[in-house]
DNA sequence: GCAAGGTC
């Protein structure tokens, strides 16, 4: 940049993001002499103004902000309404780019000054949205005044000798980074707009969407970046419901001395081979003497957290307090606002050398609960004080976030504000702190060859962990050991186990699978969370999990079996990379714009072609509509029962478009407890007769009306009938007729590497007359109770197997919790085809493989099993006890059905096996 | 009535 030299002040209108950094960086260049501010157009957009010198030119510096965006893009007149054009029309239809009327203030006032100045400086982030928003003030300013010579100010934090360099060596726009986001906002109109005009149009009025919004409000829309962020929720829901326990076995031992106990863990982990397990389990009972082969100690370090950025500040608060991304992100901004945590839409995950972080922490010395940690911080001599770590993500526009004043407090702050800036002020305070020191002792024994360790941690000192009251760091004393020492374990078991699914995903983990596969930015990735809930795409229970709605699930199982990968991140992916090449030159804008825009018009013909796939997923979900949306499933109903699941709600009878009856939760799609009825009923009333057997009461009987000719002639066509579980005639009915249950159609198998998960037979409704166990509602069975974790999918796919019978009718007690256990049959590589009985209660984890039962299947054996306290995916138990149990009636047998010796080693008494046998030790 | 990106 030319030194201008000397002369008249040149006047320069300077522009930044948003509001604070044009204060901040004002402030900067005039050191706060002679600063003055005037009011703008626009009530948040402050004019600041002094006099600086840029490469020895004398300036009058006037300096203004817009808050973000200044513009908005969108369809010319002709093509804004819904019904005004073929949606595909949307991929080539004239746009337009305007400045929303909400801006219009910030447009004038940027005219105003831009009149009267010479130069303009562009301060906007220095972000491709940062640039692309700098060419949005640039058509603005151009628009009145044709002669601004236009700069760009490149920083990369508001910090004294970065601005001050910035402004001494300007640089030109750069309108490749302008270009790249210029192509992302028209493709994300074009996509957008044309998959929600049309799956909206298509779907909204053919099916009955019982959802809570209005349906004439209700948008079905589709977003490159909300679509899959709904994925990754399906995604882990099929994997959930596809899942097949596998059982394994794993060996411990553990061992008592004066000095406690130590448990040693068999250090092949487990094995998933019964017979495998049971001979080197042999082994070990036959020659238990346990020699220490190795004694390690050695110090470990727990690192504190890097600096916050945005998304481990979201995710850190869903996890701490289970406040929803959306929230945090709204307290986070008032606190911002109010001056008391820095910007808090950063990536940047490391402090730059120049932040001065004692005089943030000499600030805290005053609070009550961590001042005295701050205090010790700073004093030297406690050695507590450790130059921060770096994740290595640097935004170049925002440091990490930080505590900017101290606070104890404001009144007027709620509980979600001292949570959140506790949170962000005990984060700095622990990741400029020491790491925890423990002293790890490492045992290592063998017992018949077999290896198992144990460890035992002492804290040395926890150091950052003193502030960080979110994490901890457990000890455990382990009994003093000596290579080459001999000892006789206390115990020796052989436990069972089986593989669980994963659970469903936490916001956390949401937020996780967004920020690796690049969905959103820091500033909406809670945006999009928070649409798919606004949808109804999706519901996060009270433990932040997220589980799709049948609407949700539908969309996206209907676009996966068309074949496209909507609903995956790859789409974004492709998008950002086009977006990266353009904004280094290597292609051009209206190249990847033609490219980009030609294949998703080519997809969304396509996908209109084969609409009848999202059709037929609807169908499995929803009814079937062909009257206007309002009708009864959203006017209520009479009253059957207080609804024993969400305890919120009454159930209510309904007559469904088609004609079925069902008995459904009010608080859906909360809460889906549904009881189905006959499909053969065709008339039903609830009445005031309350029934005396079920609880929890009261439970008003239905008088029913059946068709004639569909029920058996031993039955009457009229019956007052209970659906509390006592009514034997209505559960004979539902076998016989079915019910009108949507669920009752096939539905084909999801999830990874599942194929046998597809329809294999005639689906049946899954809401059988038993009681669940879990809710002890009637209507479905625990596995398919809507308040489990693995609800929904398995509930609608339970299948009908000839040689299994219904779920209903191959269930026998549970000799363990009392409740009932359900035949099924085992889909792993060990026990394909074999079948097994499992507890339908969450809480029992009781399992039996069929063929270790001796006949009786009415009283499935039931031992306390020994539980392996190591390993967290083994909840499921029993397997051991079964084969105690069978082994009681001689027919015990391996993973692969050879009869198995059966007989204590200790005693050689058949009854027990050695791990229990009281003799033992002896 | 549609997207996602800024920000207040």
């Amino acid at each position: 940049m030319a030194n201008g030299g000397g002369g008249r002040p040149i006047k320069v209108l300077n522009v930044a993001e948003k509001p604070s950094v044009a204060k901040s960086v004002a402030g900067i260049l005039s050191r706060q002499q002679g600063l003055r501010m005037r009011e703008g157009r626009s009530r948040f957009n402050k004019i600041f103004e002094f006099n600086y010198t840029i490469n020895g030119r004398p300036c009058l510096m006037s300096f203004t902000s817009v808050t973000g965006h200044l513009m908005e893009i969108e369809f010319d007149e002709r093509f804004k309404k819904w019904h005004s054009c073929d949606p595909v029309q949307l991929y080539h239809a004239p746009i337009r780019k305007y400045v929303p009327e909400d801006k219009l203030d910030i447009k004038r006032t940027l005219e105003n000054e831009a009149r009267n100045c010479q130069w303009l400086i562009l301060w906007l982030d220095c972000d491709r949205e940062g640039e692309n928003i700098a060419f949005e003030v640039v058509e603005v300013c151009t628009q009145v005044n044709r002669n601004l010579n236009i700069w760009r100010a490149r920083f990369s934090a508001l910090i004294d000798r970065e601005i001050h360099h910035s402004v001494q060596n300007l640089i030109r726009p750069n309108q490749l980074f302008s270009d790249a986001v210029d192509v992302r906002q028209e493709i994300d109109l074009r996509i957008g707009a044309s998959f929600t005009r049309f799956q909206t149009m298509f779907l909204r009025d053919a099916f009955v969407l019982d959802v809570i919004t209005d349906e004439r409000n209700l948008v079905l829309s589709y977003g490159p970046c909300q679509f899959p962020t709904l994925g990754f929720i399906v995604e882990r829901y099929w994997e959930i419901q596809s899942h097949e326990p596998e059982e394994f076995w794993t060996i411990n031992c553990t061992h008592n001395s004066d000095e406690g106990t130590a448990t040693f863990n068999w250090m092949r982990g487990h094995l998933f081979d019964y017979t495998c397990a049971v001979i080197i389990y042999e082994m070990c009972i036959q020659e238990p003497s346990a020699t220490v082969t190795k004694v390690r100690q050695q110090e470990k370090l727990k690192y504190p957290p890097y600096p916050l950025s945005t998304v481990e500040l979201e995710k850190r608060a869903s996890r701490y307090f289970r406040m929803s991304s959306e929230q945090t992100m709204k307290v986070a901004e008032d606190l911002y606002q109010s001056g008391f945590i820095s910007y808090p839409r950063t990536e940047t995950d490391g402090f730059s050398d120049q932040t001065i972080l004692h005089r943030i922490v000499e600030e805290q010395q005053e609070h009550p609960q961590w001042g005295s940690y701050a205090q010790r911080l700073l004093d030297p001599g406690v050695g507590l004080w450790r130059n921060p770590g770096s994740g290595g993500h640097d935004d170049k526009a925002h440091p990490p976030i930080h505590p900017t004043k101290f606070s104890a407090g404001e009144s007027s702050w709620s509980q979600d504000h001292h949570r959140v800036y506790e949170l962000v002020v005990r984060h700095f305070l622990a990741c400029i702190s020491q790491p925890a020191k423990a002293a790890e002792t490492t045992v290592e024994i063998d017992i018949a060859g077999e290896p198992f360790s144990a460890s035992g941690r002492i804290i040395i000192a926890k150091n950052y962990l003193d502030v960080y009251r979110f994490e901890s760091w457990g000890g455990s004393i382990i009994p003093t050991y000596n290579f080459g020492q001999q000892f006789t374990p206390t115990t020796l078991t052989l436990d069972s186990g089986v593989t669980r699914p994963p659970p469903l995903l936490s916001e956390a983990d949401l937020l996780g699978c967004m920020d690796k596969a690049g969905i959103g930015t820091d500033a909406t990735m809670h945006d999009h969370i928070k649409k798919l809930l606004d949808r109804c795409y999706a519901t996060k229970d009270s433990n932040t999990r997220f589980s799709p709605t049948y609407l949700g699930e539908a969309l996206v199982m209907g676009y996966d079996d068309m074949g496209y990968e909507l609903w995956k991140p790859h789409l974004r992916s492709m998008m950002e990379s086009d977006m990266k090449a353009v904004s280094v030159g290597t292609k051009r804008k209206a190249e990847v714009l033609e490219a980009c825009l030609q294949q998703m018009k080519a997809c969304f013909i396509d996908a209109r072609a084969n609409k009848g796939k999202l059709f037929e997923a609807m169908s499995i979900f929803f009814e079937r509509s062909n009257r206007p949306p309002s009708n009864e499933l959203h006017t209520g109903g009479d009253v059957v029962r207080r609804c024993g699941l969400c305890n919120e709600s009454d159930m209510v009878l309904r007559k469904k478009p088609d004609g079925n009856f069902m008995v459904g939760c009010l608080g859906y799609p909360q809460c889906r407890n549904v009881v189905w009825l006959p499909s053969s009923i065709c008339e039903a009333v609830v009445t005031t007769n309350t029934c005396s057997a079920c609880t929890p009461g009261p439970i008003f009987k239905i008088q029913f009306k059946f068709r004639q000719l569909e029920i058996p002639p031993n039955y009457d066509v009229n019956h007052l009938g209970c659906i509390g579980g006592c009514d034997f005639t209505l559960r004979q009915l539902v076998e016989i007729c079915g019910t009108g249950s949507r669920n009752a159609s096939s539905i084909p198998g999801r999830g990874q590497g599942n194929p046998t998960s597809s329809n294999s037979g005639q689906r049946r409704s899954s809401g059988g007359w038993m009681a669940c166990t879990h809710c002890g509602q009637t209507g479905h069975l625990s596995d398919t109770c809507p308040s489990q974790a693995s609800r929904g999918r398995t509930a609608r796919t339970r299948e009908f197997n000839p040689e299994n019978g219904l779920a209903g009718e191959s269930s026998i007690p549970c000799n363990s919790c009392g409740a009932s256990c359900v035949l099924r049959t085992a889909n792993t590589a060990n026990n394909r085809g074999r079948k097994f009985y499992s507890c339908q209660s969450q809480a029992c984890n009781f399992f039996v493989w069929e063929d270790s039962l001796s006949g009786d299947r009415s009283a499935p054996p039931h031992t306390n099993m020994s539980r392996s306290a190591s390993n967290p995916t083994s909840t499921r138990r029993g397997g051991r006890g079964s084969r105690r149990g069978a082994h009681a009636n001689n027919a015990f047998v391996s993973a692969t059905g050879e009869p198995i010796s059966g007989r204590c080693f200790v005693c050689g008494d058949p009854s027990h096996f050695a791990n229990v046998c009281p003799n033992r030790g002896r």
